[in-house]
DNA sequence: TCCTAATAGATATTTATTTATCGATATAAA
DNA sequence: TTTATATCGATAAATAAATATCTATTAGGA
């Protein structure tokens, strides 16, 4: 029990928040590595990515790589530590079931492979679709789903169905042995067996847009 | 200069994670309104979607809604508060800038309408695409983008332009006088002149994931 | 009519996250 | 070689968010 606990520990010791700014610093510092830079400060980092220089230290201390005083972070070895720290240097497979507008932009998303998403076919539940292929990735009817699941061992999901049959969807992912869900429809999943659920809400997002919106708008007419 | 600090104060006062739970009270709220429920307890909805009633009770507080005891909220009441509380009554018009897959995807996406988002036209690059109809909306070369922003006072633009595009995207609508910027390409974006932003990172969601993905495989190592 | 139990609302506590402070270290200039 | 300074790393304080506790209210049954 005691390792299990301790793991449990090590999960929530990393804040969501550091989880979420670690690829903001990657990518920006893949930019950096790109314009010969191999050595920065978490200052010029802050500067650049409007954050804070002691925020930036404590994200890149998470990932357990280490600066110089007066130098700064090694350029590379951040990327390399971030990559390492996320897991995306063993690229993982995943099943994308709902191959309407939402599921054909992620697979035509590109740079998914780079954070080791690999996305390797679609899943339709319209036979009219199975067979078509749509940003390289073949579509198959989604009755083949649990079968390739068990098959090839993929370990992600991904939701792009209507809301009404996420969950289904999800419950057939998890009979077939699926790890981890990334689940885009616009319902809140309920997991079985430890797997993780990562719910994408465009909602919730357009939500914190309106309110900021609604209240610039309401100064507005106070002081106009 | 008093009533502009309270009006900060009100924005900072509102808990992000507040804001962001309200679509997902209000989604199934309206649930339960078409089974003819109309009444329920924080309990209850604590229950249902997997929070405690605590939690589920401050955020309706934010929202103004009050219950009762014994009897609980009013279920139009609270669909109604949120309503009103994040401006979704009164519909705001946008502009899409990048008509590409994702672009595409958000057009499509349904529901966005009764959050208050009446996404009007888009726009695109590329000459080929001008003129052509997706989703129901008409697709303008970008050029036309900042006269019709200023024509039609369009207050929001959503960006999907590839990363190289987004902020010289973003300067021409913040030019043309657009309020909030919801924006999916994987770049920050520099505001001016108090233009809020709504950046919508998919590569951080999927590093949260990720991460949970590797730190739950390695337990399993541990333990098998 | 009175009592009980469920419930909202207010207040307090805990936990998580962000921000600040301080000391140590290494580079570069004097 | 010495000194000044930029920087990291560790520790501490402040802030924000989540959770717990307590009090008051009210429907419904005894």
């Amino acid at each position: 029990m005691e390792s299990k606990d301790e793991k449990i520990k090590i999960v929530r010791g990393i804040p969501e928040p550091t989880l979420r700014r670690l690829p903001v610093y990657h990518q920006y510092l893949r930019e950096l590595e790109q314009k010969k830079v191999f050595f920065i400060s978490c200052t010029a980092i802050a500067a650049d990515l409007k954050l804070i220089p002691i925020q930036v230290r404590k994200d890149i201390e998470m990932t357990g790589v280490v600066g110089r005083p007066k130098i700064g972070y090694s350029v590379k070895q951040i990327i390399d530590g971030i990559e390492e720290f996320l897991g995306w240097k063993k690229s993982s497979e995943a099943f994308l079931a709902g191959a309407g507008s939402l599921g054909a932009a992620i697979l035509g998303y590109q740079g998914f492979k780079e954070y080791g998403l690999d996305i390797l076919a679609a899943f339709d539940n319209n036979p009219a679709k199975a067979g078509t292929i749509i940003h390289g990735r073949k579509v198959y009817a989604m009755e083949k789903l649990p079968d390739l699941i068990r098959r090839m061992k993929v370990k992600i999901g991904i939701i792009t169905v209507p809301a009404v049959s996420a969950q289904k969807t999800a419950d057939i992912m998890m009979d077939a042995g699926i790890s981890a869900i990334w689940n885009f429809a616009p319902v809140k999943i309920s997991p079985f067996g430890g797997v993780i659920i990562q719910n994408e809400n465009l909602a919730a997002s357009l939500a914190v847009l309106s309110k900021k919106l609604k209240v610039m708008q309401a100064a507005e007419n106070i002081r106009p």
